[in-house]
DNA sequence: CTGGCGTTGACCAGGGTGGTCAGTGGATAA
DNA sequence: TTATCCACTGACCACCCTGGTCAACGCCAG
């Protein structure tokens, strides 16, 4: 594990963007540690010598990615901001910057969050359960409720957002990524984000 | 394949959803014939006896469930109403409906779509080609668009207004399955649905 | 020249693949 | 009763891929 951590940063994220996307496509079980050592580029004996086993790997990964999503999104001071849209805002766009390093990240704690694996679940299982019960509730804290348009039930209101950009996310990702062709149009995609919020303001605050 | 037709409606429709969940959750390259013939309680050689390949077997599937659901939505008369929510109210309604007889075939439709291997991409593509650029503009046909609140841009509206219903479909259709218990709270779910409509309602008509 | 170490890829036993086909059993017709 | 039929079974095929191992290689510092 030393060993991995002292790689250097670009061979690094190969490895990890390859471990994300197979797993991602294809869940633990059916996952191919050969498929991944390929679009790593790196040899099969290698990854074992960083990792004891697939399974460690798969979990090592899943610590990573959620570890990065909370720090990073915790390090922004704004995050506490009352505004429901505006704090969905700075998620919004922490997310578009993860994805640049790190394309499949998110697509790959979905599939974990539905990885029913037997291999895997028990550990998995119980790191899920505290983001969701100590995560989760914390980032929606202390959200103004007032804003909502009268006759809108606001508990019902998030959920409907949170489904919305979640939908408008994978979008934008479908819409831009197929273009490999140098840079990520960045900030066109920053403003299309800011199309939809911009929307759901009008529609749901009075 | 008239073979298949004249078997009786219970064993069939065993043998579509057992093909639909298999397809659905692994695409179509990974799906395992050993695994659906085990779900619909068959043998191997029964599955081959009506079907000739493991790939005609996916293309009936999708057609069989692609005009299923058209054939549906288009029966019911209500469907010209110019309210976009109305027109959805009603294939939301359709869709619980058809998914007590197939529990799987909208996660199998929509895996459909993203289908990628080379085994079925010439026909299956075809298919969604018609399917998308010659019905999707039919069912959303004749929308009465100044019942939008001003300053909102109906297409986006239109757009986030359908995923979120996705979302709210998934959402009702994880909820409700697990207790797989006897009898579908088929009335519970449409007044969920309709709670939800309700609040798009508030939020983007004027 | 030596030892150490990051790295390779052929190799292993085991299991799963789509598809086949000789055979079974129960119904129908003679 | 016997003969024909046919829906249906599951062992079997040749092949491919699996997670993981390990002897060997190349390159470096001492």
């Amino acid at each position: 594990m030393e060993k991995f951590l002292a790689l250097e940063a670009e061979k690094r994220e190969r490895i990890l963007n390859a471990g994300m996307k197979e797993f991602a496509a294809n869940g633990f079980d059916r996952a191919s540690t050969n498929a991944i050592v390929k679009e790593a580029g790196i040899s099969k004996g290698l990854l074992f010598h960083y990792f004891t086993s697939k399974k460690q790997f798969y979990l090592y990964l899943f610590q990573y990615g959620a570890e990065l999503t909370m720090k990073e999104f915790y390090a922004a001071e704004e995050w506490r901001k009352p505004d429901l849209l505006d704090r969905l805002e700075l998620m919004m766009g922490m997310k578009l910057e993860i994805w640049q390093r790190h394309p499949e990240l998110f697509r790959f704690l979905e599939t974990a969050y539905l990885e029913s694996s037997a291999a895997v679940q028990p550990e998995l299982g119980e790191q899920l359960r505290i983001l969701q019960n100590e995560e989760m509730p914390e980032v929606l804290s202390g959200i103004d409720l007032s804003r909502f348009r009268e006759g809108i039930e606001p508990g019902r209101a998030i959920q409907l957002i949170l489904w919305s950009l979640e939908k408008v996310g994978d979008h934008l990702l479908k819409q831009f990524k197929p273009e490999e062709s140098g840079a990520v149009p960045y900030k066109e995609m920053t403003e299309e984000t800011k199309r939809y919020l911009e929307l759901l303001r009008r529609a749901f605050y009075s």
